[in-house]
DNA sequence: TATTGTTATACTCTATAACTATA
DNA sequence: TATAGTTATAGAGTATAACAATA
């Protein structure tokens, strides 16, 4: 027993997190490659779907990024068609992006695949251990002001 | 404006999960900085620590990346000195990759950040709890044969 | 001067695939 | 031909910082 103070990388929730974690982000990529877009352009999607229009700078915050992380992913979002960018007639620094027509059909079939990711990930556990293994994420979370969003 | 077909992010548990997972893994990034390493070259080297001498394709197997990524982990790990690449005799075409002295007296001080980091990130939950998540993590995993089953 | 946003630059992480040298 | 490993290439994701325009 030569090294007998050296924990276990197994011994880490860190380490099991970021195995699991990595596995479900690379099944949902695979998933919505056929749509043409990429994980955090998903979450950034979905979150101009919830609003009409949107500064960059919250959905910087919202996202939990920088804003030049937000600039890349809308130009490529535009140069893709589905987003648009305008200026803010208000403050001229401004400006705010909004989903296009084609952006606000995408979006519904996007979401239909992350329903489908997760079911069939998280299929090993029973529907009382997702309940449970989601309240426990949520807890630490909260506990230590996370309320920014990753890419699903 | 009926849109009740479209699920929220927040009820993915891949969200929450992703959401977590990079939390831990960004502030254990930010501990083993000042070691000089990164999250993916700890677990290649804790790795290492566990054996003589090792196949950079049973590594690659263990980890759940491809040769390629081991091969450039490892390039960047013998460049610090810390590890060291050596040709087998058996085999001609395989090489074994090995911790130098260096290596194997800053594992436990890896070691050390990684068990602190862990406990202070997963200090909301009680420990009944954190027991509750790794086995629910661990059976998501054997579930999906995502890494080795711990030998433990 | 401070702020909004873009752009430039630089890394990590990872994959695929071409390639080399054995076997 | 198949296998072990490296190397080349690519792209996602992200950060920091320099910058321009406006406040």
């Amino acid at each position: 027993m030569a090294q007998p103070q050296v924990s276990d990388l197994h011994s880490h929730l860190g380490y099991w997190l970021r195995m699991v974690s990595n596995a479900v982000s690379q099944g949902f990529a695979r998933a919505v490659e056929a749509e043409g877009v990429t994980v955090a352009e998903w979450v950034l999607l979905r979150m101009l779907y919830d609003v009409d229009r949107i500064a960059p700078s919250v959905l910087a915050e919202r996202m939990g990024v920088t804003k030049g992380a937000v600039s890349k992913l809308a130009e490529r979002l535009i140069a893709k068609g589905i987003v648009e960018r305008a200026p803010n007639p208000d403050d001229k620094r401004a400006h705010t992006l909004a989903l296009k027509p084609q952006g606000r059909t995408l979006v519904p079939r996007l979401a239909a695949l992350a329903d489908r990711n997760d079911a069939s990930f998280f299929e090993p556990l029973q529907p009382g251990e997702r309940l449970e293994l989601k309240r426990l994420l949520g807890k630490i979370a909260s506990g230590h002001g996370i309320t920014d969003v990753p890419t699903d």
